[in-house]
DNA sequence: CTAGGGTTAG
């Protein structure tokens, strides 16, 4: 570039604006200014289209200032340069000089339009971004994909149906019919919506699609929680011979972080990490999730540290990850180092704080981050944050002080809201005020299953039996009923589900000696049986009958090597007392035990077939992915190239899941210390990042 | 000069 530089004066126009359009790729301002200089030298400044250039180049180094004071020094220009200072505006997010240069353009004509509406459409300003793409056919004229899909884009952001159908009815009328662009953003709108049989119907029905295409429809899957049918798609996507790029895999971690696999997770961590999309905020944030969501914390940091590029989202990842495994100190200071490094936190970062000082029991930090989120960050609060307040306060046992917020916060309290209220109640056996926040979610949510089994549990904890057996007997009668609690490990790439009192399973005498073993001994270092209600514990016909999260624990002790994590899934919370009782066996054992409940997690609810048939999804992908041989071409670099037998099947499997595996992410240190321990501690706050507490 | 798909909470 240099040497061409120091030319003698080029005589042809097309060799500066060649030089200018290499400028513009490398984002070489240097050059390009020098070049600038050279150009006003020899008077082709006169050129438009190479000032264009410049302007392009000023605004993409994010130097409005420049950018304008050359248009404004411009003796003469056209169409094109009035285009590129209204989408360089739009770029720097500065809508009002956009929209000022938009209105005062002499030349304006649809690409104007396309990009102004652009803007505010990326402002979020839906209706402006509506009402000029109207303003645009009265003028006369015909939208084409650009402004379709600008606005089909916003009503996909504020999940504006009405007004998507009509643009889906509109844009037929506009010729656009099968358009890939349009209809992409027809399944994205349609997917935001939670209308996935239309985003089907459309997709179904492309004539033609590319990646992009089946990005939308995967993220439309995981974004509705069905992460089975995202892994399926994905395989067709493969067998219709695309190829992921970095989105698909951002996509796919997330529904990995919803099923909370973490074998998975490795998997797919090892094999991007060996791929070129590695170093993608985006994919390395939702790594980052999928760690937090299967409670392994120190993996969850360690790609935090790894990662060259921050922003808010990963920060605020990051901070929610130690928030809901219980590390609520952690949370806070990661959340101060984020302000010191300069990174603007936004309304869900604040969801997090406000949880972590929940979870840690500080009131006053809690409150004073409420304060500096309006007052310093100008963010107003929502409903979340009000309710993550109520639990603050519900949690640390000021009740008072919960009620007086609910009846002074500026938005209407809902469901949630009181439901915080009503566990709060249940901690702190406040059975007046827990039937009166009952009550209030019965009116917005009568079918609420948990608030009645909440309600339930006060009454019986109380010992007032009577009002339990009747709130029992009306849920019979509206048809609430209660999801039989299931826990299940995995040993050996094998599923175990517990049920209690199932006697199903193959080693259930063994399971029982054993835990009958494992209580009579924890009885011995202090557990004391503490039923939180009688329907917390039965004995029958002269046997212990246990909650399933102790027998799949129990399965997981004499089934596993002593070092080994023992990780729980279950699909309701967890009681009182197997909560004690776990932290106990976990000192008694020194093994370090993971229960993670539903909460949060709101794929556990589900059936867990449905969890087993996506695993058995997954494995399909990443066997696709390894063994297709164009893809690997794709996804290794050739400066790793270990893979020289992609077609021996298990081989890779075992590859990635091994050497990688030690490679990138050391083992976690197996926990020899006492329940007592903050980390231990903490990883029992899985159990209980809601709403209830021992006393 | 303009366009569609991504990560975090509830």
């Amino acid at each position: 570039m240099g040497s061409h530089f120091f030319l003698p004066k080029p005589s042809n126009l097309s060799f500066y604006n060649a030089l200018l359009q290499e400028c513009l790729e490398s984002s070489d301002l240097q050059t390009g200014k020098m070049l600038h200089t050279n150009i006003l030298k020899s008077g082709f400044l006169s050129q438009i289209f190479l000032t264009n250039r410049l302007i392009q180049l000023y605004f993409k180094r994010e130097d409005s200032h420049d950018a304008r004071k050359l248009f404004d020094e411009m003796p003469q220009r056209d169409s094109f340069t009035w285009n590129i200072m209204i989408a360089g505006y739009v770029r720097s997010k500065d809508i009002i000089e956009a929209r000022k240069i938009f209105y005062g353009n002499v030349w304006r004509n649809d690409i104007s339009w396309n990009t102004i509406i652009r803007g505010y459409v990326q402002e979020g300003e839906g209706s402006i971004a509506l009402h000029l793409f109207n303003q645009m056919i009265i003028q006369g004229l015909k939208p084409t994909h650009f402004a379709v899909s600008s606005v089909l884009r916003a009503c996909a952001g504020l999940s504006w149906l009405k007004t998507g159908k009509l643009l889906h009815g509109l844009s037929y009328r506009f010729g656009l019919e099968g358009n890939v662009v349009v209809c992409t953003s027809l399944i994205d709108m349609y997917c935001k919506c939670r209308e996935l049989t239309n985003a089907c119907h459309i997709f179904n029905r492309m004539p033609e699609r590319n990646i992009v295409s089946w990005n939308a429809i995967l993220s439309g899957y995981s974004q509705n929680s069905l992460g089975e049918d995202c892994f399926r798609m994905f395989i067709e996507m493969l067998e219709f011979g695309l190829k992921p790029d970095h989105i698909t895999f951002a996509v796919l971690l997330s529904s990995t972080a919803a099923l909370a696999n973490l074998v998975q997770g490795k998997q797919l961590h090892g094999f991007i990490a060996k791929s070129q999309f590695g170093s993608d905020v985006y994919v390395e944030t939702a790594l980052i999730d999928v760690y937090a969501k299967c409670g392994s914390v120190d993996n969850a940091r360690q790609v935090f540290n790894s990662m060259t590029k921050q922003n808010t989202v990963s920060w605020s990842s990051m901070v929610i990850a130690y928030a809901q495994n219980g590390y609520g100190k952690e949370a806070i200071s990661l959340f101060e180092e984020m302000l010191n490094s300069g990174f603007k936190p936004d309304a869900i970062t604040f969801v997090g704080v406000l949880m972590a000082c929940s979870h840690s029991g500080l009131v006053d930090e809690g409150c004073s981050y409420f304060d500096i989120m309006q007052r310093v960050h100008g963010i107003e609060p929502d409903k979340t944050h009000y309710t993550s307040l109520v639990d603050l306060f519900g949690r640390a046992g000021y009740l008072k002080e919960a009620v007086e917020l609910i009846n002074r916060m500026p938005v209407k309290p809902d469901a949630a809201i009181w439901g915080a209220l009503l566990g709060a109640c249940r901690v702190h056996r406040d059975p007046e005020l827990g039937q009166l926040a009952a009550s209030k979610v019965f009116e917005l949510e009568p079918q609420n299953a948990s608030a009645h089994m909440l309600l339930c549990h006060i009454y019986s904890e109380c010992g007032n039996w009577d009002d339990a057996a009747k709130l029992r007997a009306k849920m019979k009668n509206l048809g609430i009923k209660k999801d039989p609690g299931y826990s299940w490990i995995e040993v050996d790439n094998v599923v175990h589900r517990f049920v209690a009192d199932d006697d199903s399973h193959p080693r259930i005498d063994e399971i029982n000696i054993a835990l009958k073993k494992l209580i009579e001994q924890i009885e011995h270092i202090g557990y004391v049986f503490y039923p939180s209600s009688p329907f917390n514990h039965k004995i029958e016909e002269g046997r212990e009958s246990y909650h399933s999260e102790k027998l799949a624990i129990a399965f997981g002790l004499i089934s596993t090597p002593t070092e080994k994590t023992i990780r729980i899934m279950k699909n309701l919370r967890v009681c009182g007392d197997c909560h004690n009782t776990i932290k106990f066996i976990s000192q008694l054992s020194g093994r370090e035990i993971i229960v993670r409940d539903h909460q949060r997690l709101p794929v556990l609810k589900k059936n867990l077939q449905h969890i087993q048939v996506a695993a058995t999804l997954f494995c399909q992908c990443l066997m696709l992915l390894i063994r297709d041989k164009d893809h690997s071409m794709i996804l290794f670099r050739s400066s790793s190239a270990p893979i020289n037998n992609v077609e021996t099947d298990f081989k890779c499997l075992n590859y990635m899941d091994l050497p990688l595996q030690k490679e990138l992410l050391p083992v976690v240190p197996q926990m020899k210390h006492s329940y007592q321990q903050p980390h231990v501690e903490a990883q029992f706050g899985l159990l209980y990042s809601g709403r209830m507490q021992l006393s």
